[in-house]
DNA sequence: TATTGTTATACTCTATAACTATA
DNA sequence: TATAGTTATAGAGTATAACAATA
C-alpha cells in the first residue's frame, strides 16, 4: 500500500509547491535569457506594454504593470540610455512624459518574444501539444482563481 | 481568424509566465498562511526535513535544502527560540549540533501540512480531481525537465 | 589542512517620504 | 488641493569573507 510521504518529499506532491519551485526557476532562467540583450524582465514588460499602446505616461505604465512609479523612473532611464525608448512631451499634460518606443526597440522585441517561446518549448518538451494546451488552460484557470490580472506579474524580477 | 496577442496579453498565453506569476502569488500566500503559527516557509522546510530524519547537523540540513549554512544559523536560532527544535550535542562530531525536534514541533507540523493542502484545494478548486492529477503529473515532469530537485525550493521565501 | 558553526561587513532591493512643476 | 515625475533615505535580505573550535 502507498505510504503518504512525510518529509520534504511530500512537497513534490503539492501543486502550489511545484508551481512556486518552477516559477522561481523560470524567472531566474528568463533573466539569464534576456541578459545578452541587455534587457531585464521588467524592462521587457514595459516594452510590451508600449508596443500595444505607445506614448503612455509613466503613471499609466505604473498602474498597468503594478510597478511603483518611483521604480518606473529607473526603468525608463535605462530604456532611454539603451536607446529603446524616449521621453517625449505629453500632449495635454506638461507634467507627464509620453514614453515612446524607438525603431531599435521595435526591431528588438521579436527576439525577446522568441526567448519566451523558446523557454516554453524547452520546459514543456516532455509534454505533447495536446497536453500543453490543457496545462495552459488549467494554469489560466488557477491564475483567475487567485485573482491575478492576465499578463501582470506580481513581482517583476 | 485569431489574432496573436502582441502586448502583455501575450504573456497570459505563455506557460512559463503563468508558472512564475502563480508561483510568486502562492509563495506569498503561503507566507501569510504560516504566519499565524509563527512559522516561515524555510523554517517549515527545516521541520519537514527533521521529521523524516531527526538529529541532522546544520551542515546536513544546509546541503539537503540548498540553504547556505550562514543562513541556517538564524533559522535554527529561531526554531530554538520558539521551542520547536533543540541543538543537542552531535554524537561523533563535537563541532556539530544534532538539531532535534521537540514534541511541540511534532504536534505543530500536521497543522502546517494542512495549510499546504488547503492552499492546494483552493487554487485547484476549478479543476476536477482527474484534471488535478494530470496537472500534478505534468508539473512534476516540468520540474524534472528543469533539473530541479524534488521537494527542494530554489529560493525559500 | 579541512570542516562546523558563527559573526561581521558590504551590497542589492524595496518601501517610504518628501520635493518640483504642473494641473 | 491633487497629481506626474523625481530624488533621498532607511530597512530588509543576500552574499562574501573571516574567525574559533574541532576533525
Amino acid at each position: 500500500m502507498a505510504e503518504r510521504p512525510t518529509g520534504i518529499a511530500e512537497l513534490h506532491q503539492r501543486i502550489p509547491f511545484l508551481l512556486s519551485q518552477l516559477g522561481v526557476y523560470l524567472a531566474d532562467d528568463f533573466v539569464r535569457r534576456l541578459a545578452p540583450f541587455g534587457v531585464e524582465p521588467r524592462t521587457y514588460a514595459v516594452l510590451k506594454a508600449l508596443i500595444e499602446d505607445d506614448g503612455q505616461s509613466q503613471r499609466q505604465l505604473s498602474s498597468q504593470l503594478s510597478i511603483h512609479r518611483n521604480v518606473m523612473v529607473a526603468i525608463i532611464d535605462k530604456l532611454e540610455d539603451q536607446g529603446l525608448a524616449k521621453r517625449m512631451p505629453h500632449p495635454g499634460d506638461r507634467r507627464a512624459f509620453a514614453v515612446t518606443l524607438t525603431d531599435k526597440a521595435r526591431k528588438l522585441l521579436p527576439a525577446l518574444d522568441a526567448e519566451g517561446r523558446a523557454q516554453e518549448d524547452e520546459i514543456t518538451a516532455s509534454l505533447t501539444a495536446a497536453e500543453r494546451k490543457i496545462v495552459l488552460r488549467d494554469l489560466q484557470r488557477m491564475s483567475a482563481a487567485a485573482g491575478l490580472i492576465p499578463g501582470v506579474h506580481p513581482k517583476l524580477v
